[in-house]
Formats: C-alpha cells, structure tokens, sequence
DNA sequence: ATAGACTCTGTACTGTAGTACAGTGTCAAT
DNA sequence: ATTGACACTGTACTACAGTACAGAGTCTAT
C-alpha cells in the first residue's frame, strides 16, 4: 500500500463514512485537522483512516464516543491497565443489558404467545396485559 | 380504592414520573389534557395513572413512544391482530439486539482475557486488537 | 392578608451521534 | 474560459425522551 496523499472525501470513501463525519470527529477532538496549505485543500493519511476503522470497530463494541476518546488518548500502548479497566467497566455494562433484554424477550414471547392461545375473543390479552400487569424488567 | 381527583403534581407523584414528563406526554399526544376550568387546575384520575403505568411498562419492553401511541390506539381490545403485529415485531428486534449483545460480550471478554494474559508487556493488547482486527458483530 | 406550595404557559436546553445546507473557494478537464 | 466536482466555513437541524426555567396565576393554611 503507498503513502498516498487523501483529501477529506476520498478519505471518507475509504473509511467508510460521511464527510461531514469526519468533520464532526475533528470538532469534538476524536481526529486531528490537519494544517490547511495556503489556499489548498488539508491533507490526510492511511492513519487516518486507520483511526476511523477503530473508532467505528470500538463504537460495534458499544463504546460511546467520549469512552472512545478515552481509549485513544491510551493509544501509545503504555497505559493498558487503564484500557483494560475501561473495557472491563464496558463488559460489566454490555452484560447488565444483555439480562434486561433477555428479561424482555422473555415476557414479549409471554405476550405475542398468550395472543395466539385467545384467538377469537375481543379482549386483547397482550394490551391487557401490559396495562395491568407489573409488566418488570430486573 | 376512591375515585380521587388528582392534580398534574399528584398525578405525577403516583405514576412515578416527573411532572414535565406529563406535560410532555400531553404535548405529544400521549396523554389527553382536561379541559381547565376557567381560573383553576386540571383534574387527572385514575386511569390517567394507568395510562402511565402502561407506558412506562411498554417502554421496559423496548418499545418507543411512537410505538406505544400504536398500542394505545389500538387500547379498546378490539384490533388483537394489529397489536400482536407489533409486539411480534418488537421480538424479532430484541431478539435480533440480544444476537448483537452477544457477539459484542464475546469479543470484549476476548479482549480483556488477552489483557490478563499478556501481563508486563508494554503494548496493550486490547487497543492493539481494536486497531487492527476486523471486530465485527454479526 | 400573606407566605409558601403548587400550577400554568411557553420556550429553551440536554445528550448522543451525527446530517444538511448555504455560500464561497479551489482545482482539473474540456 | 467555463463547467462540474470537490473542499471549506459556519450554522442549523435531526431523532428521542425528556428536563429546566422564567414569569405569571392560583390555592391553602396560618
């Protein structure tokens, strides 16, 4: 792969992203701006797009932003008692979400499954249900 | 039970949610607002608490306001089908959440067991694999 | 009658992660 | 020299589900 010269939208096309992506990156801080030539166009690199895929990588992982920026200011590579801590935190995280969604899979199932039993009468059980049961997730 | 009359803040005290959240409902036509008798307060009752609880329920379950002013349009018991249609849609992207969850709990258990194993050294083997492997969730 | 609590109305702001667009500038090809 | 495609700058808007607040009115207890 050569060291080719990017601008912002073939970057974006490599990357696989919005131009106006890539600028709101800069804005918040997560990708530098890089020098603007006098009367030219600002020049990026594979880094950058390298740093775009982890970002979009770490977001699938269902790290926000603002922890992404985190794990990037770690970049270096020294600090990954403090990454692993943050991935940890995240792990903790993405496990309290999975037993929520798994409590409400459960309990649609129960509703879609007592629509099918009733068949034929006016009452919905799954609105009943909802309505008067303490429908919970926990 | 008695058939009290309520104020927005005692209304709000009951169904537990905040009284700019009632307002908000009414703004968005979730909830009917009473007619004000001139020079006075709103009265709410008790299905105004119920009509809360439901949606308080049904967001648990993953269902967003719009979709819950579907259900409540449907609130009568009479269009089963069409409330089953929706409940039956909301399983299959819970269900389809819970597969992400569960790739996404996979690799970042990987990565923080990597972590554990590749103690001393001086690159971090977390940011390393967010770096250059493809994570991927499907 | 006055203080304090509550209500009403309307508008603006929050966070998250962008997207859209107007107006201007620059560049390469025809 | 002009057209068309990008780039740049700055601002505003999107969705979602609320929250916050100012300024006015009203109700209740003392």
């Amino acid at each position: 792969m050569t060291k080719q010269v990017l601008t912002i939208g073939s970057l974006a096309k490599l990357a696989g992203v919005n131009v106006e992506t890539i600028r709101y990156y800069q804005r918040r801080g997560y990708l530098h701006e890089p020098k603007k030539p006098l009367g030219g166009v600002r020049h990026y690199s594979e880094s950058d797009v390298s740093r775009i895929h982890f970002i979009k990588s770490a977001q699938r992982l269902g790290f926000t932003l603002e922890e992404i920026s985190l794990l990037l200011k770690l970049e270096d590579g020294t600090h990954c008692v403090e990454a692993k801590e943050i991935a940890e935190q995240k792990l903790v995280n993405v496990r309290s979400k999975l037993a929520d969604l798994k409590s409400i899979e459960k309990v649609l199932s129960g509703l879609v499954n007592k629509c099918n039993i009733s068949r034929g009468k006016v009452c919905c059980p799954l609105i009943d249900s909802i309505q008067h049961a303490h429908v919970s997730v926990e």
